[in-house]
DNA sequence: TTCCTTACGCTACGACCCGTAGCGTAACTG
DNA sequence: CAGTTACGCTACGGGTCGTAGCGTAAGGAA
């Protein structure tokens, strides 16, 4: 979470796991609350219960805490079989499209990104916390796919990285940019234009 | 500007469109220094040579001067015809990369999309001043595919408009995703493999 | 138990930014 | 000229930041 290496047997009082825990839920309910500019340490501090001091002991900044508190959003995410490449994608974007629904996280994702323009640290966090949970969706439904034989089990190994990141960002990037930017909805509708839409490109990649 | 108004004869001492510019050209140079968290309001008034009262005058805060400073860079958005639309959307895509590498646009664009899901206000600003003008681009490249006959003329209008705004969204949603969470660069490489993703795509919902 | 070590709560602090009020002066109009 | 609006400047209360210092709490080791 914020220790780089809690080596197991250590001397002296404990980090109060109870406190790391309510923490991130006053973070979150701040969230809801304040939103991203409002929030504030000590607001959080005083949601929780705790010290302002305790929230600096374990995480640098209001940067590294909101990423961490939105962090287990992305927990939730599944991806059951649904039986075919075009019903997966779809469950994918409206998974995705729920977590931009919850307020905590509209407000949040889009400003820990803009703050990790200027911030190497901030974004491998963000990378490995959130994006790389969203990622494995993606890499999951493409092998379903292959299993499947809806889709051709590539030779080119990074020929196929590079494929699945590209499809990783137009997906991702085109919920986020619809939900945020655009500001509307993506109701099941939208979702199935955009998978049709995404689908046939990629039958046409297969074809030739 | 910010003015509703300005009706062509008032008395008194006009506004200074020094000033304006002066601002707006020192906000951008914040931006690139400092980056949008470490902007300040007296910052840009000590870089502009003017009092922090004028900005307020004329801002009602950060959020909407950085909005109006970014959006001239979105002035010099062009879609030079470049005889196919595989070319053209390549030619966006490039454009739009371009854009996002400025400092300026990196830090503020997600910055200012992140406040406006708490403001609706600003978010309508961010529409007109921004995103109308990149999704313009869209709506010429379409007319001009029509014209050549690659794209059919589409009958429902209310159809024509949502297949334009999921377009718009795929595109800029996937640069944007691409260039500031993956923070990984638009090259020629992968503005032409997401081109061939999206026309493929598009020629198949021509095709059935 | 008694030390040792680390975590916690609390208070206080200087530094900074915010947004506004008040005032005298500058610029333009009729 | 008087009237009106914009500007620069100063000053202010209110808020957040991040840290230091201290006494206390909660564990492990001798």
């Amino acid at each position: 979470m914020n220790d780089s290496d809690p080596r197991a047997t250590r001397t002296g009082r404990p980090r109060s796991t109870a406190a790391d825990a309510a923490i991130l839920e006053a973070t979150r309910a701040s969230l809801v609350d304040l939103g991203w500019s409002k929030l504030t340490m000590s607001d959080v501090a005083n949601r929780a219960g705790v010290a302002k001091t305790t929230l600096y002991r374990r995480w640098a900044g209001k940067n590294e805490l909101v990423v961490d508190a939105v962090a287990v959003l992305f927990d939730e995410l599944e991806l059951p079989d649904r039986g075919s490449l075009a019903a997966d994608v779809q469950g994918v974007v409206l998974q995705f499209a729920a977590l931009l629904e919850r307020p905590e996280a509209r407000t949040a994702l889009m400003a820990v990104v803009a703050e990790s323009t200027r911030d190497d640290s901030l974004r491998l966090r963000i990378r490995s916390a959130i994006v790389d949970r969203q990622k494995r969706l993606v890499l999951l439904g493409r092998e379903r796919a292959q299993a499947r034989g809806e889709l051709r089990y590539e030779d080119d190994s990074s020929a196929a990285a590079r494929n699945a990141d590209l499809i990783f960002d137009v997906i991702a990037g085109a919920v986020v940019h619809r939900t945020l930017v655009s500001a509307e909805p993506v109701d099941s509708a939208w979702a199935s234009g955009f998978t049709s839409l995404l689908l046939l490109g990629l039958a046409g990649a297969q074809a030739g």
